[in-house]
DNA sequence: CGGCCGTCCGTAACCGGTTACATAACCTTT
DNA sequence: AAAGGTTATGTAACCGGTTACGGACGGCCG
């Protein structure tokens, strides 16, 4: 037996379909007695309306649909959280597609979304902005989130990771350190090319005769493993590591000091995120807001949809450096010795 | 503009909407020519099907509702990873809700799922089985996760709590430590109410003569901060502390080495969940495969949706201790000494 | 009393797909 | 050449809601 729909309840109250949607929408334009029968017979019969229909006929979902690449954990979550918390707010559901780096793949995800969520939440660092921009329904409003360039005129929401590295960099020359190397996340992601030329710029900007020193990474903790192997084996002084995320930078920690370094005496490390186990391990590291980046993303959005804000723009959010043990500064450390 | 529909297609092709929609169905009832001239003018326009209009005249969403309560971090994106996985492997797509804690806003977050979702699944440790059973839409088919007691034979996947508190207090036991705290999650918590069972249990089975002490907490990092403090400042021995959850296992383990304890000299402590963490910081704990139960979950569903599977019937997943260092025996310990 | 207005309510079209059924064209078969 | 079968296509009903439009009714006015 499927669920009643409307047209039981009509019947059973003994009035047209119309009044019943009226009546249950709370419109005034039904008599208070027939208001009554109809709200009696819907509860009878456990009257719920289908959210489908519904949706077809008023070309309204309240739904949005969020697209992420595969997350490490905390991260995922956090950005979830908060936009869910926004979205239940503001009367809009969540349509969660995960999108496998595969660009197929992300196409058919983003092509079911559409007739069932009326705009969309995409985090693509890892997209070409020609794919993407051909992905993309042209009639569904989108934010974009840590995007790579600007796709035709679409909202987007930045993490100022170039800022972010920059600040990283300064601190660790004030502490002292002199021989920096930055262990890179995967080539193809914005997220991690940023960061790349953040240390790049702010090395040349602030110290222009200690060495650039990049080992390719992938986001990974093994990557962060391998690269502290590589560091131990070299012959080239090093004397800080800064990881283009928390998760390389804790493998890169962990190998460190199960080969006898001592960090921060022998060598600092730090990372990017803020992942809550960075707290624990005392990483330094940079502090990305995701939750509150994902909830003003989905605020955005439903301006968008609602006719209430102008949509265009790219908003940048710049992340917070938090100091902590794996980076103290060196004792008698001055900024330029 | 609007989308290009169906109607929009058949006028381009010259052909009737019938035709189009068996052309791009793959029915093959339709002569090549035909076919690709449809296939032509769907491209064109870049036609995408509406899916809310398909699911309604289908019956059929392809779509799952998640309901989850508010969990701490790692928890949820495990478990709506392993979900995500298994569905996008079958061909659903998860809408989420977030069901925060008030009974009222999970009925109406249950309500505005249905006419878009084929299914559900409810992860609800804190509600009573009568008002879950009042909530749920009686004619959708719905998988429970931890839910508490039976609910009108839904069928169920629940985490052997009991079994894994009784583990871990017999490895506590074994380890040589005598009077064991238990620091519990929230009471109308069902897996912490089984966990601090579990416990109950095994000390009156193993240790009858040992006393049973349980200070109460929230599941949060705090609770176990203020557990901490409690115990430092009791006169009563305490040799372990088997906290409900890693988070407030974490807690407590700070804040005892703050105040200059050595763990697991002084006092060994232990959690519940194996939350990333856990492992950095040597914590013995419990691991809960949470991802995999999502995948289960999704997998049972999608078998019950599609006939595949009997549906009823609970699952229990038994957990693993994983032992580290927080909990290292005592030298010289004995099982029973 | 006739006309006008406002309130309440029902009929039917519509949202964008799918599909049962009808139909037309063409091919066999006897 | 007529009957019967097959195949490709079109017509229209349907999924479950919303809503424009119009009709019925009662009250009020001149």
């Amino acid at each position: 037996m499927g669920e009643a729909t409307i047209r039981d309840v009509a019947r059973r109250a003994e009035v047209s379909v119309a009044s019943v949607s009226r009546a249950l929408n709370g419109l005034n334009n039904v008599r208070g007695e027939t208001r009554e029968r109809i709200v009696a017979a819907a509860k009878e019969l456990g009257y719920v309306p289908h959210a489908g229909a519904r949706s077809l006929s008023l070309a309204r979902a309240h739904a949005i649909g969020v697209v992420l690449p595969d997350l490490h954990g905390e991260f995922f979550s956090e950005c979830v959280r908060g936009m869910d918390r926004e979205a239940s707010r503001r009367g809009y559901v969540l349509l969660l597609s995960n999108m496998h780096d595969d660009s197929e793949q992300s196409a058919a995800a983003l092509r079911t979304m559409r007739g069932r969520v009326d705009g969309l939440l995409v985090m693509a660092p890892h997209i070409t902005p020609e794919s993407l921009e051909r992905a993309l329904p042209a009639a569904l409003p989108a934010v974009l989130i840590n995007a790579p360039g600007e796709v035709a005129a679409r909202p987007a929401l930045r993490l100022d990771n170039h800022a972010g590295a920059h600040a990283m960099v300064e601190h660790l020359l004030a502490g002292g350190y002199r021989h920096i190397v930055h262990i890179a996340g995967p080539e193809s992601n914005v997220d991690a090319q940023e960061r790349l030329q953040g240390y790049r710029d702010a090395l040349a900007a602030l110290a222009p005769d200690m060495p650039v020193r990049v080992i390719a990474g992938d986001f990974n903790e093994e990557a962060g493993e391998a690269a502290a192997r590589q560091i131990l084996a070299s012959h080239e002084p090093c004397d800080a590591v800064f990881a283009a995320n928390d998760m390389m930078a804790i493998g890169c920690l962990h190998t460190l000091r199960q080969a006898g370094k001592r960090v921060p005496e022998d060598i600092a490390v730090a990372g990017f995120d803020d992942v809550p186990l960075a707290r624990y391990l005392a990483l330094t590291t940079i502090e990305v807001r995701i939750a509150e980046i994902g909830a003003r993303a989905v605020s955005r959005l439903v301006d968008m949809l609602e006719g209430k804000g102008p949509g265009g723009g790219v908003e940048l959010y710049a992340p917070e450096l938090i100091a902590r043990a794996t980076t103290a500064a060196r004792t008698g450390a001055t900024a330029h010795g």
